[in-house]
DNA sequence: TTTT
DNA sequence: TTTT
């Protein structure tokens, strides 16, 4: 029986196509930047827009879904939790830190298919293939996921 | 009406006595760690548990619930949303990161009265002024929380 | 401070317009019957799919939002709280319960432009005026929202 | 992937001692009656309190625990879905509603073994056993959760 | 840094 | 980097 609870309920859109790659072992993991905002009225009362981006990450099954059913633009609900990872910065010598949503329940609320206006088919492939030969945006200090990570 | 959803629920035990302090424009701030833990199963078949510390922050009258209702060692539930602040770390000239939950509902689980055995009356206010003058916890790149990070 | 929580997410698509009313002391009234559907495997192995209907009842602005923006068919992403009431079933002397969900948070997820191919002004005021004289289907016990079941 | 999200959080306190039977083919089933409260103003500006009673079911592994660490009065955190059963009352000829929740997740919040000073071996299973012989509150028309209820 |  |  659970002592505690660690749940993040996220509805949002899809800021890029997702990050596809696999540890070690084999595990295909997922990753995504899925944007949330928020109106609020600043201090002198006109109406501001705060978006924020939230990191997440997605093993296995639900790296497939992501892999095959979302793209940049789309509208997704998701439930997860919060996870933080911490590594000393090899330059620096400084602790750095990244936070991540580890998906659980994934919901595709707009299609992947380009109904916004952008081709379904768009390269998304080689894109990915791209990315597994640089990955410049994943350079978390030289620490990435490791199968480690990996709760299973 | 909404068109997106950032929401947070954590259900853990208190770190440390919240840390208090005010905006220049005179909000109280708290800040709160809670750790939430889970079980699970290792490559060997063996059962591990992962704690995973969450950053919480509430302004003004949930900020004088965590000062005069909460210490070390309480349960908490909390509601609350995710954000991200980052900086320019002033000597290695790298972007830093730090998550926090800005909470928007409280529900005390253990009283704070020391019933587990730790006096109520341990020196909190003290602990407070002592942090004021070296904070050394709360030197995110220099960079702390301002009232343009309060939404109101 | 909350010591108890009653919070429900439901992410579905709306059954029919919304019934809109008014409490004798003025307060707009919208209610909405909600689908949601899980599948699941049965006994022989097959895949199922079981369909839940949910009665959501706003009040004042959010009862506005669903009046002017909500439609048969919208994908609609709400948060509120399970409320139930009761009374005694005048013609059989039995109790009878509805239980509902009291909206606090609306977001819309698909346009209630009839993008779906429902035209958008598809007479819903005048259906409204029709089910204020007939209702059936909101006939509980004769025992309909009064003002004192307006938490405000 | 889900196409809708049905998702109940509750925390609140046990009302009686969780009663607990079988289905026909064999699996547990325990239920139990919790209760939500909330403060709210009244239209003279006073402070009341509502309570929400919920009706929690759980099958297998869910009401094992229930039924061996949940007495009256405990704290309890729980995740669920909505469901609504109806029947046609026997007597009456009319259709009856029960709403409950299916319990997914449990944390105890309280001890079971009496720290509210209530003794833990309270004769619960004689209770039960008296309940098994009148059980009026669980008299929906003579309609019990059957096998076909339970979504495995 | 918590808790079981 | 998304969306309205």
């Amino acid at each position: 029986m659970a002592k505690s609870v660690n749940k993040v309920i996220l509805l949002g859109n899809v800021g890029k196509d997702p990050e596809i790659r696999s540890t070690t072992g084999g595990t295909l993991v997922a990753s995504l930047s899925l944007a949330t905002s928020e109106r609020y009225k600043d201090k002198g009362g006109e109406w501001q827009e705060r978006t924020e981006w939230h990191n997440l990450v997605s093993y296995a099954r639900g790296a497939e879904i992501l892999r095959d059913c979302v793209k940049k633009g789309a509208k997704l609900f998701v439930e997860g939790r919060i996870t933080t990872r911490s590594w000393d910065d090899k330059e620096t010598g400084k602790k750095a830190y990244r936070t991540e949503i580890v998906v659980s329940e994934i919901s595709l609320l707009s299609p992947a298919d380009g109904s916004n206006g952008r081709p379904a088919s768009s390269g998304r492939a080689s894109k990915n293939g791209t990315n597994r030969t640089s990955e410049p945006e994943n350079d978390f200090g030289g620490v990435g996921i490791t199968d480690d990570d990996i709760p299973f």
